[in-house]
DNA sequence: GCTTATTTATGGTCCTACAATTGACTTGTC
DNA sequence: GACAAGTCAATTGTAGGACCATAAATAAGC
C-alpha cells in the first residue's frame, strides 16, 4: 500500500492527534509582540530610541513595510511614537489618558454596551471618586469647580448644549480632584458616554437642570467640607436619581438604550 | 524693499498673528481615522466587509503601503478584522474584552501606577461586582466557582503558584458572575495586576493563604445565598484585609510598589 | 553674535512584483 | 448522487527599491 509518491492519504490525521488548526501570524505581528515584550520588560525607559527602521529592517530580516505596520501598531498601543526628520525616530512611550479612555470609549459603543449596565459601572466609581476628592482635593480643584459652577448655570438658562458639555466638565473635575489617575479615566469616560446618551434623548428638561444643579451644590459642599462619607452618600444618591430620570426617559422614546451613534461634525 | 523675488521676509510672522505650528498629519493616521467615523456613525453593521486594499488605494490616491497601515491601526484599536484569501478582506469588528484589558494592563504598567490607587480603584469596583453577583449567579457560575475553589484548596497546600493563579481565576468568575462586561473587565484587569505584584513580593504565607480561604468561603456564601448586601459588605473587608498586608509586605521589602515588570517567558 | 543656508540621517510615501492564502468552482471517481 | 481531489481567482502578505519630506545639527554669511 505504501509507495514513495506523494498519494493522499485520508487517514493521516490519525498521527496527528491534538494537532488543531495551525496559525501563521503575520510578520508584523511578531514583531510588534517581540518590541513591546522587550519595551515592556527591561531597559527602554521612557523617551528611549527604538533602532531606526531600516536597523530593524536588517535586524530581522522584515521588509521595511512590515516593520512599519509593526511600529503603527505599537503606537496605536501607545507604547512609542515616531518623529520623522534626522534624530528622529521611534521612541518608548506611555499611553497617555486620553488613549485609554478613547479605548474605553470604543469597546462600549461597539458592544453597544447597555445603559443599565453604564449605570452599574458609575455607582461603582463616582462615590469613590467623590470620597477621594473629599479627602484630597486642592485650593486649584475648588476654584475649577466654582468656575464651572458658574458657566452650569449662566448655561442652564440659556444654552443647553453648553449646558451638558459643562456638566461633563463638571464630573471631569471631581475625578480629577480624586488624584487617582485609573479612576479618574475610567469615572471619566463610563458618566461621559452616559451624558452623551443624555444628549441624544434631549431629556435635560429645566426641571431637570434644576436638580442637577442642586446635586451638584451638596455634592461641592461636601467635598470643600471634607466630608469624604457625605460626599459618598450624595454621589450614590444623585448617579442613581439620575440614571432613574434617564431610564424613564429612554422608556418614554422607545429606545433600545444603547450608547452608540456619537457622529461628530467633520 | 519688496520685491518678486522669494526674499526671506523676517517680519513675516506679524501677517500671520495666531498661526501656531502647522501639524501635518500622516495619511495613514488620517484614513484611518476617517474609516473609523465611517464605522462608528453609520451603516457597517457587525461583520460588514471595508473595500478591499486596491480599491482604497484607488478612492483614496494614497499608496497601498499607507493603506495598509492604517488598516493596522484600526486592527490594533479592535475595530476591524482581516482575513486573507479570496473572499478575505477587511470587516468590521468589536473590541474584544481581552484587547480592552490589554490596554487597561499597557495603562497601568506604563504609568506605574501606585498599589494604593490601584486598591482605591478595586475597592470600588469589587464590592458592587459581588453584590451583582449575588443578584444574578446562575448555577453555572456556582459550579465554576466550586470547581476553583477545590483547586485552591488543593494548590493552597501544594503549589503556590497554582494557587496564585487559581486565585485570579476566583476572582475573575466572581467578575463574570456579575453579568456587566464592562464592570467585569475593569475589575480583572485591575485585580489581576494587583496580584501579579503579589507574586513579586511572594508574600502568600501560609496564614495569609488560610485567610484567602476562609475570606473566599464567606463571599461564596453570601453570592450563593444571593444577599447582595452582605456579599458587598464581606468583599468591601477582604480587599481592605489584603491591601494592608500586601501594603506592609511591600513596605517590609522596601518597594516602591509598582505594578510593572512582567515578564512572561518565551 | 545673529541670521541664514546646507547638510544628512531619519521617517513618509509611492511603486512594482511576487508569494501565500483560501473559499468557490470544477472535475473526477466510485 | 455523493464524496474526494484538484483547479482557479481574488485578496491579503511580503519583499525591495526609489524618492520625497522633515528636522536638528552644522556651517556659512553678514
Amino acid at each position: 500500500m505504501a509507495t514513495d509518491l506523494p498519494v493522499a492519504n485520508s487517514n493521516a490525521e490519525t498521527m496527528l492527534e491534538g494537532l488543531g488548526r495551525i496559525k501563521v501570524p503575520k510578520s508584523s505581528d511578531v514583531l510588534a509582540e517581540r518590541l513591546k515584550q522587550e519595551i515592556l520588560s527591561d531597559g527602554y525607559t521612557l523617551g528611549a530610541s527604538l533602532p531606526t527602521e531600516r536597523e530593524l529592517v536588517s535586524t530581522t530580516g522584515l521588509s521595511r513595510g512590515s516593520v512599519r505596520e509593526a511600529l503603527r501598531i505599537l503606537e496605536a498601543q501607545g507604547l512609542v511614537h515616531t518623529r520623522a526628520g534626522r534624530y528622529g525616530g521611534t521612541t518608548v512611550s506611555q499611553p497617555t489618558t486620553d488613549q485609554l479612555a478613547s479605548h474605553i470609549n470604543l469597546y462600549i459603543k461597539g458592544r453597544s454596551v447597555t445603559l443599565s449596565a453604564l449605570v452599574e459601572v458609575r455607582l461603582a466609581l463616582e462615590p469613590m471618586v467623590a470620597a477621594l476628592a473629599a479627602e484630597r482635593r486642592t485650593e486649584d480643584d475648588l476654584s475649577v469647580l466654582r468656575a464651572i459652577t458658574k458657566r452650569i448655570d449662566w448655561a442652564a438658562e440659556n444654552d443647553l448644549s453648553a449646558f451638558l458639555e459643562e456638566n461633563v466638565n463638571w464630573h471631569d473635575a471631581i475625578a480629577a480632584a480624586s488624584h487617582n489617575d485609573l479612576l479618574h479615566t475610567f469615572a471619566t469616560s463610563v458618566s461621559g458616554l452616559m451624558f452623551e446618551a443624555s444628549q441624544i434623548k434631549e431629556f435635560a428638561s429645566a426641571e431637570v437642570r434644576q436638580r442637577v444643579r442642586h446635586a451638584h451644590a451638596r455634592i461641592f459642599a461636601a467635598i470643600e467640607a471634607g466630608d469624604a462619607e457625605l460626599a459618598r452618600r450624595r454621589v450614590e444618591r444623585d448617579v442613581q436619581a439620575y440614571a432613574t430620570i434617564l431610564a424613564a426617559a429612554v422608556a418614554a422614546a422607545g429606545g433600545v438604550a444603547v450608547a452608540g451613534e456619537s457622529r461628530e461634525p467633520a
